[in-house]
DNA sequence: ACCTGAACACCGTTCAAGT
DNA sequence: ACCTGAACACCGTTCAAGT
């Protein structure tokens, strides 16, 4: 999409806002949350920390719109469903696919997400559950069931993510918490130990999507009149 | 528990591992976690911060330390339930409460929860959801679900408590929400238009609780066998 | 209007020196 | 063994000065 070359990042173009946030997204997820920094950037952009600030107010606010583009893009998809159901599980599985490949959106969304990209996934998942027939009083309850989920789900693989560095397969790092696991005391940790080798062969995304059938599940039994 | 006054913090005992996460965590709850420094923490224990580095690894030890015992406390009342859901409902709002008094706590479990206090909160979870009668490959299913779901909200509260000074009332905070919902596109903000008001009148704490009666209820209708 | 880069105030962490 | 506090390397942010 953009137009020239975009590493080399000379300082033929203007700065720009849009410049600059592309940027940090590629420092963060180059070197993760730690590695983004206002110095580092403007290098990469060919300038001085200062003029950065005169397009955007500060580092918080840089890294909301980082995750704003991100999300932003991965939600512009949005495959047609077929049902209401459908339509959340795509929506969902949307969310952690770009948490995902940006794990670093998983700490902004878990720890800000009063701000647009997430209010975009609130108003989709209400009409959906809308459409699945819950009626209004409870509608809150069922939206909020399932962005907290999805939220929690992200703040999980960004905190796996995060210390580890971005190259160590999932394998080996859910093998290393499965041996901590199996090394527990047998008794006071009876139920987790027993867990380690379920969690050696575990598929992240199908398991995320197992906990959204499982809400989808509650909101249907006890929140719908069919 | 402590011997003598614990405010003043004169040069008396010590320094222990103890006093320094007592310390830490009544920073914490005072100044938020923006507020915890070594230089202020030193401070308050009248020394240099260096002495810090001898009983602490380092700030996220601290951190972790801090949480973990804040938790372990919370946890520790754990009030007999006659039930399999009635213990997971205790347990959920427990975790709850414990993130609700110090909404710091919510940043450190949403972000790094492979630590000991939720290794805890997984077990008994676990041992729950099996006496619920869900068989072996679908705990670990059921437990993930309740437990990302209370990460969610936890860092949620978090979020929240976050950039608002700590005298905010909530009522006050939801409103100020609410006003933002109430104002957005009606096109295409109409269902989150829809639940401001409802948002107004809303009550933490029965729509976590809500939320978690949801995931049981879909752990009841799908991976049970009655 | 937009950029530059030195400077400010602050941070986590280290470490030689003390007791 | 334990504490002290100056010093190091680094950070976000500001701002006078440039174009």
């Amino acid at each position: 999409m953009a137009p020239r070359a975009r590493r080399p990042e000379r300082r033929e173009e203007p700065l720009t806002r849009q410049r600059i946030v592309e940027a940090a997204i590629d420092v963060l997820d180059t070197a993760g949350a730690g590695g983004l920094t206002f110095r580092v950037l403007a290098e990469r952009l060919a300038t001085g920390p200062g003029a950065i600030y005169w397009h955007v107010a500060g580092k918080d606010e840089l890294l909301a719109a980082a995750a704003e583009a991100v999300l932003a893009e991965a939600l512009a998809a949005g495959a047609a469903a077929t049902t209401p159901d459908e339509a959340i599980r795509a929506l969902a599985l949307d969310v952690f696919d770009a948490i995902d490949a940006h794990p670093w959106i998983g700490t902004q969304l878990a720890l800000a997400p009063t701000r647009a990209p997430m209010l975009g996934v609130f108003e989709h998942l209400g009409r959906q559950v809308q459409a699945l027939g819950v009626s209004g009083s409870a509608r809150f309850t069922a939206v909020s069931a399932l962005l907290n989920y999805i939220l929690g789900v992200g703040g999980q693989n960004a905190a796996n993510a995060r210390g580890v560095d971005p190259a160590t397969d999932r394998t080996q790092f859910l093998g290393a918490v499965a041996d901590t696991w199996a090394r527990l005391d047998p008794d006071e940790y009876a139920f987790t130990r027993g867990m380690a080798d379920q969690l050696r062969e575990h598929d992240d995304r199908e398991e995320f999507l197992a906990g959204i059938d499982l809400v989808l599940a509650g909101i249907t039994t006890r929140l719908t009149t069919p």
